[in-house]
DNA sequence: GTCCACCTACGACAGTTGTAGTACTACATT
DNA sequence: AATGTAGTACTACAACTGTCGTAGGTGGAC
């Protein structure tokens, strides 16, 4: 179950809302991304369904209105979506993707700082295959 | 210049070899990604002039055939994408992403030690804005 | 009891992607 | 010269995505 794939930004920007209300209607969807996208409440509710039909997201109906709920988590989507990116373009090597951040000059000093301190507290974890 | 945007898998397949390469025909593409993907050579060529419409990639006529180059780099490509991905799926904060990878046990001890010494002769670059 | 307001369901449409066939051109070989 | 071969151009088509509009149903307000 919940085999998340790829998932587009828009797929992505509704999971959020949902991931934080926990469950939502058309409305409070569009509510809350009214700020970044403009939709229309049938929009909205388009891409709700597809995202049901496609297992991502489960609804109930309360009265006339049907309440969503997303069926995958967050963390998962995250995985399968970072796994994907390093395949294509780290081939499949994750350190490569940290090696880029770190060149690329995107995590500044603080952060820098911060990632050293978990590096260090991270045990070999190499180990750790439970999942 | 170079605005790589987003890239699909195939696409970025496609990329690779021409990175690879410096410079190919279809026929050097199509052989290349037999293995992975086996593509009838006129899908090969479709995708080629598809990239060329939208400038990610060139192409000059040599004799009856054409051939291609990458118009960005790789590491573009890379950069682009990983910063569209951190935006989605970590609000824009690389260090979550690199926390995730870690948290995942995506990295192997002998990667994270390689990790470690990396930070550690990694200094201040955060007033490296250079780009 | 009527009518409005709110919802959902469905259909539509354009753009992109993956995939490939067909048509056309031009070089090379006999 | 005739023909085969290799390569490109163009067309097509199905899926998926982003976007809505319209139609239809139902509950609540007068």
């Amino acid at each position: 179950m919940s085999r998340p794939q790829q998932l587009s930004d828009l797929q992505i920007a509704i999971l959020r809302v949902l991931w934080e209300r926990e469950e939502a209607t058309v409305a409070q969807v569009q509510d809350d991304l009214q700020a970044e996208r403009g939709l229309a409440h049938t929009t909205v509710a388009t891409l709700l369904s597809r995202l049901v039909k496609r297992g991502v997201v489960s609804r109930r109906t309360e009265g006339r209105q049907h309440v969503y709920r997303a069926e995958v988590e967050e963390r998962d989507v995250r995985r399968s979506m970072v796994s994907a990116l390093t395949e294509r373009l780290f081939a499949g090597d994750p350190s490569a993707l940290v090696h880029h951040l770190i060149d690329e000059g995107a995590i500044d000093a603080d952060e820098l700082a911060r990632l050293r301190a978990l590096l260090a507290e991270q045990p070999a974890k190499g180990d750790r295959d439970a999942d």
